[in-house]
DNA sequence: TTCTTTTAATCAGCAATACTGAGCATTCTT
DNA sequence: AAGAATGCTCAGTATTGCTGATTAAAAGAA
């Protein structure tokens, strides 16, 4: 009997509409990427809609939890969004009292960012269900395969944007 | 001595500023998956920019090219992009006469795309650098760490995509 | 058949988004 | 002390993704 290639792929053949995923898509790493990304993103925002913000206000927000007093500039390197984006971002969070600005003492020219106490709080009551909401999309990996996923990431990010060798540096 | 915890990951404590993904990060799913797809797509809209496209025209040209006469309709599901989008995408691609537009024989609502031999050629002429611009992105992973990041990346949108299981079927 | 409902594509327009450039304040460099 | 660079803000712009309406065709119900 004719055995198919890689069979574990849960690729369709050309012919097979019923599969949302064509075959030659597999080998297309930004598309797979893309439309990952896409999904788990849209599931995110879903869960912090009510507060009228977005899986990127979170992002925000827990990198605050864990620096306290980043600037805006720092907070744009870290999470790759642009200077006036992040600005718009600490708008939205300091409406709802979120987080709050305050002049840096060592460049005043800064603005040092922190949680409030309602933002940490924010980010108690939110926390579990996006964990559901990460864990319903990593549904069909094992627990080793979501942390080899987390790590071959890590690792990609990593080296795109170390200083030195992006790929092409975005002049 | 006091070992630290999860030595492979790349991310850095709290205190380091001048490592690009903090060590919180390391188990955000979102923002590493996020942070890669921003990441391998510029670099791939860099390499089509001169066309004036982008990468999910290349995509619809790619799979164009593995399944010929699709409906825009069956694009979109395929994609995951809205109608209105695919539209779009198909104007600009038969502008440049990459595609073709053709009423389907079976059903005289629904456009029938087909790459046109320019289409094919501009494929050709494009994999060779788009490829590379991968494999730069992907230089930190060996060969095997690469094919398995791109199941474990089909086997999850595959997952999300499934009509049943959805997570939160967006109603 | 005829009537109603659904689907495909198109188009206009809206709302959100990302970015550009200017401006001001401050810091760094020399 | 002067000039260059940096951090933030703001206004404007271009793009994006989407909604809703329209037309045409197909599918289903009566």
């Amino acid at each position: 009997m004719p055995t198919r290639i890689r069979p574990r792929t849960a690729c369709a053949p050309a012919d097979d509409l019923s599969n949302p995923i064509p075959e030659e898509f597999c080998d297309h790493l930004g598309f797979v990427l893309a439309r990952a990304r896409l999904e788990l993103i849209r599931g995110l925002d879903a869960v912090i809609q009510p507060s009228g913000l977005q899986a990127r206000h979170f992002a925000l927000v827990r990198l605050l939890l864990q620096r306290p007093g980043l600037s805006q500039a720092q907070i744009s390197a870290l999470l790759g969004t642009d200077r006036t984006t992040t600005m718009k971002m600490a708008d939205d969070l300091e409406r709802r009292a979120l987080v709050s600005r305050k002049r840096s003492a060592t460049d005043r020219r800064a603005n040092t960012l922190s949680l409030t106490p309602q933002g940490e709080r924010w980010i108690a009551r939110l926390q579990p269900a996006l964990e559901d909401e990460e864990a319903r999309f990593l549904e069909p990996l094992s627990p080793g395969e979501r942390a080899l996923l987390q790590e071959l990431l890590v690792r990609l990010v990593q080296h795109a944007t170390t200083p030195n060798n992006p790929n092409n540096q975005h002049e």
